[in-house]
DNA sequence: CATTAAGCGAGACGGTACGTCGGGTCTTATA
DNA sequence: TATAAGACCCGACGTACCGTCTCGCTTAATG
């Protein structure tokens, strides 16, 4: 017995659904700036108090609508070499922040996370970036033997390429080959 | 002579000062989320539209008062040896951006810029961050005669540091002398 | 001479002039509820502190550009018969308060009045509905040997006419002759 | 069925209420002048945004919380005599013009009525003075058998003491006596 | 089958920040 | 010392969005 008694009207998976939808629609059409809570309930043809059930602020729908969805853009099939993947992740990691409605939505939220601390929570719950690159990481760990931790190895994989995208840098002139030699030569060396 | 038609009643130095005070005050006190124009106007003793008519958004009054002030706590100072110079510029660019009011506005104001054309406007017309780290990174490069340009050394420099704490990640644990070894280790390389 | 010491630079009775003259034209063009003092000054070429240096608020202004001037448009000529002065100054006033701009600038600032005691002590400074009504008053008086005094019989002549203007009435459809005729017969009997 | 579609949460007529009465409070304790849209809504615990919903600017809400609920103030009992009627009437029209609260707000509403056509229709579409003078006026008319139409004799009725108040004559100087009298007299003779 | 309780769309609610506007004062350089 | 210009402080304006609440109406599971 999970929860709940099973009184009463069950909850609307497919309001819920229509929510979600909304979110993304609204997201391209508009733009995070001008998503609204209400704006998102009008489009998806549900009450106000019905968004708030299922999510509890704008960063809840938003990180569920759009991030969570979009880890499949973080996802690279691995080819056995190291090398070879860890240039692939850059370039997805670069096409997501840099290109795509997700990763748009994703640095507005990492943006509301550096002066409200719910959503700070809501993002370190779970660390899609650090996920993402969890198994790449992993691989180049073990064709190096370095002795640094995933942790120290991820900062260093991400961190660049974060840091010129979030600095509003062109995406287009981030050499990820580049990146990616410099990547596993530290690892090497450590 | 900078322009300046002489005529009409000068613009008040003094209130625009208060009001950077006052900004720096309500940073301390209250915190970003909670800073309003309105609550800036009235703890400078201010009108609201001698506010709106010094700058012209939050985000502007805010990057003035406190991170334009703040490019001294990323000050380092050069010892001549690069890798002692890295480490230094890691350690004052956590303190600054972990620890510091001036560095948790900057935190907010790239939050903005992420979904704020305006306020990515803003930054970009003053690159901070990569200002501060030019000096170290000019030396890094003449010492290591590495290919690398400025910009990329740059965002080796700054990115796992940055990924780290912008991610939400415990600061303390930034170990920068690794980062710093792992830097001039890229350098020598490439 | 009259006041002052005669000391520093004269007052500009141009600049005063150019004032009165722009709150004509703004009345007619824009009309009394979006005229501002900012708008006065401006269009007139003055200096804000010039108007308030002659008047100490806008009624004032209002008052002297519109009202005092307009005062001629009251004068009617007298022919000696109480009646057919009655009559004409119905007309007069009916015209005055319910067609002309100056009338409308009364009307705007009576109703300021109800409600400022500036202005009601403005207007009261000077009676000008009341001195206007005061020759045809004394004429009608005169000819019929009323016990009314003056003031009563200047309420009755111009009330009635008054109270339909201000109610938003039909001016045209108020019959000057009728309220003549009334008038002289109340006088002639108290 | 008088309408209303019966979806979402009904209009609250305790803030309604509250509003209204927070109007009459304000307006005896701070006076018209000093009314404003939001110290009425703050007053009445209640948002701003509620205020306009149920009245779009502060002359209607002035008129239906002061003016529409103070007819009876206006109301006087009918003795059958006309002459008793009519001073009876007028003694009433000097208390509520010159003394009563809502007498003051509704100089203030007519006030703003000549420069604002909003006002001037909200006034227009109930002529609260020619209502509450209907039945003396009729009774008059019925024991003259006057040929004046019921809108003329209003109109001789109520001018003069209109006129005098609004002018700003002291008020206890008006003799009603008197005016009844010139009233009758007049409707008499026409 | 009737009851019951929760979810539903709609939209009003109390709050609060926004950016603009007007009033009346003050401060320049110039005349 | 008056002037034109225009910045100053103040505070009301009407709008927007937040997150909560309250309607009448479904929609199951329970009795």
């Amino acid at each position: 017995m999970v929860g709940a008694s099973g009184r009463g009207r069950p909850r609307s998976e497919s309001a819920r659904a229509a929510v979600l939808h909304a979110v993304d629609d609204l997201l391209v059409e508009v733009g995070y700036a001008a998503l609204t809570m209400k704006g998102i309930a009008e489009r998806a043809g549900v009450g106000r108090q019905t968004v708030y059930r299922w999510w509890s602020n704008k960063a809840e729908v938003l990180y569920e609508a759009s991030v969570l969805d979009a880890q499949d853009e973080l996802a690279v099939p691995h080819s056995g070499d190291a090398r070879t993947d860890v240039e692939a992740y850059l370039n997805a990691l670069v096409a997501f922040l840099a290109r795509s409605h997700a990763g748009a939505a994703y640095r507005a939220l990492m943006g509301e996370a550096q002066h409200d601390p719910a959503v700070a929570r809501l993002l370190a719950s779970r660390d899609i970036l650090g996920e993402s690159a969890a198994a790449t990481v992993k691989t180049a760990i073990a064709a190096t033997s370095t002795t640094l931790s995933a942790e120290q190895a991820t900062a260093l994989l991400i961190g660049p390429a974060f840091f010129r995208i979030l600095s509003g840098h062109d995406a287009d002139n981030i050499d990820t080959g580049a990146l990616a030699d410099q990547f596993m030569r530290v690892l090497k060396q450590g």
